[in-house]
DNA sequence: CCTCTATCTTGACGATGTCAGGATAAATGG
DNA sequence: CCATTTATCCTGACATCGTCAAGATAGAGG
């Protein structure tokens, strides 16, 4: 088994998985395509060939980005009760969580211009993450309106965004089960 | 009076004004010092002096984007009614506000690492507007806690950023005036 | 008037994203 | 089994970027 074969086997995935080490180590505006390729173990243009340019690869990061923050919240709606009320809680709470575990996943997919989401893959898969949380706001008010959609995403968001980075020190220092309860809490206003 | 005078007279406001204009055009990601330069019609090395490096001059307008963003608050505070939850949710409003007139700055002020928030003319512009923030909370309600600033804070940035992204385009593309009411309702729910 | 200092320019360096063209290996078809 | 095609990856080049060093210019102070 040679040490360094021609062609690499799965370098689209490798180089994925490559650019999000880079990103979570230097930060999105640090972020460098030569670096990651060299990561991967391969020329700086090899990357081209796979997502076209820079952008192409940080949307598939993006789009993968989707799929494990839904994964993330699919996990916290399992754990909480079934009821309408628990399962938009359990979504906030999975909402927050991803921000934390990658906060700079989270900031590509949410603050970067950088990911194209007029592309079919990454378009849906933020679509469908949309959709779950207005299905779940009409699940617990059959005549939710426009402000109730807004609230919960926004408190939500809001919640994510300043804890993931760091600046809602007073509640990201909490110990895990305390600042559930805080999170859990403050989501709960946003529909009375 | 020269068109070009060696001297510029005041170049640091004028590279400041130019890296927001530079800022509003291309946004944070495609932000060049060297256009910037260009803009204000000097070499690409005059704002050095000035500002160090490039994150000298980020750090300076987003200084400068802090004050403008009180000033617009205090505008909405002006308007409002006295009581305090009235001023609360004028603060929030002024916060959209600011994020729908200056999405780029905000973005520059809130999902950046560049602007470095250790150097005491930011720190101390950033720490004041969170202290205005508590003090609003505290006004309302007397023995608040963690989660009512959290709330509160949450809920308007949560807003401001998706509004001026356009995410949250069943807000954005209302008339300003029911975009107000939906806004307000919504804040008013963090204090309940 | 002469020096000193702040301000700005020029030129260079390494690093970056992207493109063109070439090399290599796997797949395909006879 | 071999030839050809196709997918994959590399090398080299270019313009642009941020930063540094060194020089030019102008205003300020003695």
């Amino acid at each position: 088994m040679d040490p360094k074969p021609y062609h690499h086997g799965d370098l689209r995935a490798a180089l994925i998985a490559a650019a999000e080490m880079e990103l979570a180590a230097h930060g999105i505006e640090a972020f460098s395509l030569r670096q990651v390729a060299k990561r991967a173990g391969v020329s700086h243009a090899a990357p081209a060939h796979h997502f076209g340019d820079a952008n192409g690869l940080l949307t598939a990061l993006a789009t993968e980005g989707f799929r494990q923050f839904r994964a993330m919240q699919a996990t916290r709606e399992a754990q909480a009760d079934p009821s309408a009320r628990a399962q938009i809680i359990a979504a906030g709470l999975g909402y927050v969580d991803f921000a934390i575990a990658r906060p700079a996943l989270f900031r590509l997919m949410h603050s970067s211009d950088r990911p194209a989401y007029d592309t079919p893959d990454l378009g849906q898969v933020a679509k469908a993450a949309y959709d779950h949380l207005c299905q779940g706001v009409a699940a617990v008010r059959s005549d939710a309106g426009v402000a109730d959609i807004a609230a919960v995403w926004a408190t939500a968001h809001g919640l994510a965004d300043l804890i993931s980075s760091r600046r809602l020190y007073s509640v990201s220092s909490l110990p895990p089960a305390e600042r559930d309860a805080v999170i859990a809490n403050i989501i709960e206003r946003a529909l009375p």
